[in-house]
Order: C-alpha cells, then structure tokens, then sequence
DNA sequence: GGACTAATGGTCAGAAGTGAGCAAAAGTCT
DNA sequence: AGACTTTTGCTCACTTCTGACCATTAGTCC
C-alpha cells in the first residue's frame, strides 16, 4: 500500500506517506523500514527543503526484479523483459499467425523469452510475473481465453501454462485493457478514461477510477460492433455478421478496402497510413472519414460516460492528425459542451509500445498485490 | 461496516459475519454487541440449524430512527418519511411549477415535510437525514444544483439550507442517479445495472459494481441528447438546440406530439400512456417505437457498458410490455450475443415511487457512513 | 438418551498500530 | 551565529485486533 504511493509518485518521503495514509510516523517508519530491507524501496539523497530539514527521498527500487511482458497480435507477437517500472530492458518480435493455435503459437513465444532475457542477461529465475494481452475476451481469473472470435482452437486454453519455466504468477487479459493500463502510465492516476484502439478491428479499454472495467461478462468496451448509420444508406457486411458494424466501416479493414478501391497502391494497412502521413490526399480523406465514422460513435459514449480523457491507439491511430481531427469534429460537434469542453482526446505517444508496457503493468501491479510479496515485506 | 452487511442481508449472524469480514469472532462479537445498544442492531429469535446450534439471527432496527426522503419533479413534489430501510411511513405530493425557483418551490416542500412528519406521529428531531433528488446536474458534495438547463435560477442555489429545521445532514442529488439507488434496492448487489428514465427527457443513471457512476463532470449518464439517425432521413430539432436527439425522437415530449399529430384525443403523456395500456392501437405503434428508437441506443450502450442488468422508469415506462419489446427487439437484434443473452431489461416495478425510495437509500447510506454515527456505535 | 456439531461467550497473551513526547539532524531566515 | 522549521528516529503507555483455548447452549443425527 505504501509501495504503490512511492511508485506512482504520489509520495517521496516518509512524511508524505504519513499525509497521505494518515498512519502514524511511528507506522510509515517501521514499514519503510522493511520495504527498504526487502530491497523494494530505496533511500536516494535528500530533497528540496521547504524550510526546515529536508526529506530523504525514497525511491522504488525497479531492479529489484524483473517481468515478463507479452503482447500476442493476430499475425504478430512481441515479446519484452522490463524493470518493475515498466521500462523496457530488452524486446523483440515475430510473425506468427494467431490461428496456428495456442501449442505452437506459445512455443514461440517461450522460444522468443528465452532470447530476450539472454540478451539482457537475465535468468528466469529473475522473473518475478508475466503479462500477457491476447486479442480476444478472457476469463481473468484463470487466464484461459473465452470464445475468442479471431483466436481459433483458443477457447478456454490455460495460457498460464505455458509459462511453466517461470516459478512466478501469469496474468492474462484482453490486449485492449492490457493496453488502456499502458496508456494509463505508472503514473496511476484516478480517472475515468477510454483507450480506443483501432487496428484491423476497433476495440476500447474502459478505465473507471483508474482500474479496467470490465462489466457483466467481461465484454465491456466492445464498440467494434456498435451499429452506425450510414448517411447515404449503404450497407457494409462485417465479418461478424452484423451489417454497418463500426469496425466494418472504419476500421483498419476497411480503411484498406476503401483505399484499394479508390485506386491507391497499398495491401496493407500500415501503407494507408504511410500515405496519409506523407500527406496523399486521397489517404488523409479517407482516415478523417473514418475518424468523423468513430466520432459519433464517440460522441454517443462521452454523453453516456463523461469521461476525462480518450486515448487512441493502435495501428491506424498512428496517422495521428488526421484520425484526431475527423474524431473530435464529430466529438465536439455531438457531445453534450459540459462534457465535451474539459475533455482530452490525444493519440498514444506510441501505440506499438503500449501493448508490451501495458502487459508489465499489469503483471507488475497485480504481483505487487500479491500476499508472497506483501509477506516479504513483514 | 458491520452493519451494512446486515441490512443488505448479506449477513444475518455473528457467524456470517465473521466469515464475510475475516475478523475474528471476539472482535465481531464485541462490535455487534455495541450496535446493539446503540439500538442499530437487534437480536431476532434463532434461525434454522445446520447441524449445531441454531444462529441468534441479527436483524437491522429500521425503527432506530427515520429520513425525509424528496423526489422534486418539473412539476410535482412528492415528499415522504421512510425508515432507515426505505420503507415509506407517509408520504404526501403536491403541483409546483420547479421554474417558480427554489424559494417558493422549497417553502412549499419544508410545508409538505412538517404535514407527513406529523401524520406519521414524528417530528423533526426524529429526523436522522435528508435525502434530495432534483431534475438537473447537482454537485454532489455542496448539494448545489449545477447550471440545471430545466430549472432556472436554481443554479448554485444551496438546497442544504432550505432543511435547516432538521438538525441532520442533507443530501442532494441528480434524480436519475437517485431513482438508480432506489432501483437497486436495499438489497444493494454488486452489479452493474442502467436504468433508464424515460419521462419527458430521457436520462440514464449508470450504477458500477453497485455505487453511483458520476463520470468527470458529474454528467455521466445523459443520454438524452446522444443523436440518432432517423430511418426516414427526418430532422427533429431538440430543445437543447441540436437535431435528432434521442430524446426529441422517442421522449415523453416527442411521444405526445406525435400523438396529437396521428389524432388521438390526447393532451398529456400519461393519456397516451393510458390509450397503449387500453390496447389503443396507434398508441401501441408510438410506444413501441419510441421503444425501438431507445433500444437501438441502448444497444450500443450494453456493447460499450456490458451491465448486469438494464431498468426503465419515469412516467413513459409504465406503458410495460409494448415500450419493453421494441427496446428489447432493438437490443437483442443489434447487441454482440455475448452480453445481450445474460441481459435482464425489466420495468421498474414501482416507477411512481422509486424517486423517494432512491432518495431515501441514499440519505440513509450516507447517514449511516457518518463519522459521527460511527462514533456512537463506540 | 447420547454423541456430535455449530454458534456463541469469555478470558488471556501477544501482535500491531496510535499518539504523545523527546531528541537529533539538516536545512532556512534574520 | 542564533532562532526557527521540517524531517526523521526512538521510546513508552495505551488501545485495538488476533488467535488460541475453554465453556456453554441448543440444535441434529443415530
């Protein structure tokens, strides 16, 4: 509990523990104490004096341990090694596709661990956790995927399991609020935020409090499939069976539908938002078509939510500008102004790092929950 | 702490207690023993054996004291003495019209409060809390209403004051949020539940893991003016100066307009509410789509929120069944199978009364989370 | 009736946190 | 240099909660 103040910055001395717990000194000291023998906190100099003696700071030590982050895409995974600050030691991807199903798809993954901790020259003994975002809905508590609709042969697998090497908790989630966390950052702060990603398919992290919501099912933030209407009355199949489906129509997919079909030499999605960011105009009409598409749908959810902050992340928010300015016309233009007017709608400072780093987070936060740890620290 | 666990019936022994707390059963023991001569707790006979000795059944004394619970409409007040387990004494109503501004409007409750009080035999010093509900954004924590579009001069006005007869905290209120408590009951489970108010505008109070979700601004749940593309390419203007707003489209207001205009004999929405209850065809046609049109946006919302559980209220739910399968039609034809099969959308019960008993819930739950009632359980 | 079980009460030593008080350290301000 | 302030460490009496143990009560099961 004090941990998490120190971490998150919230407190850098002993006495700003004891204003922000409102324990005794004699308490913060003792606990201090122990984290510091423990080795998870450290004393780092003295701070700026306010007029009497100053502070020694205190510092979360994040070499203490180190752990697995693991962001598995449908055609690609990244593997990283972090500190318990979510800084990245060492990284490295692969191609995979996701279909192959979980056996050979996790060998790889274990393969790719194995390298990376060499190259940083780590043991997995020196593993304290590991994350893992997959791209389908999971039970959270068992780590096992649950109907995933894009993971094939997935469904109710113990991804856990294949982590076997390492003595150490696995968690697993959906990689949409594995990335919400990231984008969170360690700085934790107690907000109500949506973390909008846009890849192939389109997909949000819902933060209340600054903790993932999740709803009933665990489905919560499944806006892919949120019906819009299409002004001039077309009507766009998805491949969910559903016709005018968000992602049908904005999504990456379709992005790379439309550019191909108006004559752009593309075939990935990526392509597309090279071009826009050169600044084709064909492409950057396009990406601000599909961000006016996600902005009333956006519109409809900051009434509903109010919330203070929407992320955008993922493959196709990597245009930036373009995406964010067809999104906040339609945002702006839609939303109620009490709710509108405080709100920050930003692009992900990086969008490809925010799976991995989201993934240590949430290894990081839930180990540090952990009644081993909390043991330790006795 | 103890005691909530009691009124919500979650706990209904000194055993359960200790096996939900994970306290000890000297410390459980000896804190039930203060609630009960603080007169908060009663012993109630024994309950059925499961082998052993019987449990000596702990029963919450809703009679320990009682709350005035205000439900303020636009054009009615409906005042109420409930116990400290919402359960009305006396209630009584009155006309107003909320745009006289609070002076007038809040002498005429504090003349209703003082009638029921005596009615019921109580007088002011029995009262142990106030709760408010009001027809616009408030600031929960001062009790101020915050620029309320439909109640002019009320902004900023401090309502707390006006029950300055009662020696007792005043707590004041959005009336959505209110009604969602009142919804949830004094079972108080841990969902997440919407419900829907459809009167003449259309609110939503949003309840996450069973408290009230305010949001950044505090307006999270308005969902009346979320927009919503008309079939026929139509364009209805809304009151707030936007087109198309779900509640210019499928609200009370809209309900009865369109009425009048297809020739019923009609001049209010409770008539046309009462022509769909007789069977009245046409009325049966504008209810159920008015039903469609906010299940289409209650659609996406359960793709989005993912809830337990969905209940509609105010003056146009208590059409019932026909208002019930368009939105239910709506829902399940455009919500992801996931989080639509396990989603419960009912009416509420007592649409008329879930005002005060929302009122009164939350009073007492503040009340009762009151430091100084904490101390008396010393 | 007798064995067993579950719920409760009471006692007591020990662990942990609280609050107050005192002292020392290391700055700022005059 | 001396007064003052803030941070930290340490002690000590006091309170609260815990866990263990034993006893009592009031049921069920055989």
């Amino acid at each position: 509990m004090l941990l998490r103040h120190v971490r998150t910055g919230r407190a850098r001395s002993r006495a700003d523990l004891v204003a922000l717990t409102g324990a005794s000194r004699n308490t913060v000291s003792a606990r201090v104490d122990q984290l510091i023998s423990a080795n998870l906190l450290e004393e780092g100099g003295r701070g700026w004096s306010t007029g009497g003696r100053p502070p020694t700071l205190l510092r979360f030590n994040s070499r203490a341990g180190c752990v697995l982050a693991v962001d598995l895409g449908v055609t690609s995974v990244d593997v990283a090694v972090t500190d318990l600050s979510a800084q990245i030691l060492g990284t490295v991807g692969h191609p995979i596709d996701i279909a192959d199903g979980p056996a050979p798809v996790l060998a790889e993954v274990d393969r790719l661990a194995q390298q990376v901790l060499a190259e940083v020259g780590l043991t997995p003994a020196d593993v304290c956790a590991v994350g893992v975002g997959v791209p389908g809905p999971v039970e959270f508590s068992t780590g096992r995927p649950s109907h995933p609709p894009i993971m094939p042969g997935w469904h109710d697998y113990p991804v856990p399991s294949a982590f076997g090497r390492y003595d150490c908790p696995v968690y697993v989630d959906n990689d949409v609020n594995v990335m919400a966390l990231g984008e969170m950052g360690v700085a934790g702060s107690v907000q109500d935020v949506l973390v909008v990603k846009v890849g192939t398919g389109i997909g949000c992290g819902v933060i209340v409090d600054g903790r993932v919501y999740r709803g009933a099912q665990g489905s919560a933030g499944d806006i892919g499939h949120i019906h819009v209407a299409q002004p001039d009355g077309r009507t766009v199949a998805c491949r969910c069976g559903q016709d005018n489906c968000l992602e049908a129509i904005a999504g990456g997919g379709a992005l790379l539908r439309d550019a191909i079909a108006a004559g752009l030499p593309v075939a990935t999605v990526r392509e597309v938002v090279r071009l826009a960011a050169q600044g084709d105009g064909v492409a950057l009409g396009l990406v601000r078509d599909a961000g006016r598409t996600i902005g009333t749908v956006l519109a409809s959810l900051v009434n509903f939510f109010n919330p203070h902050r929407i992320v955008m992340t993922g493959g196709v928010a990597q245009a930036g500008v373009p995406l964010l300015a067809g999104i906040r016309e339609a945002v702006y233009r839609r939303s109620m102004p009490l709710a509108a007017r405080a709100l920050e709608i930003t692009v992900s400072e990086a969008p490809d790092l925010s799976g991995r780093v989201g993934a240590a987070l949430m290894a990081i936060e839930e180990y540090l929950d952990e009644d081993s740890v909390q043991a330790l620290a006795r």
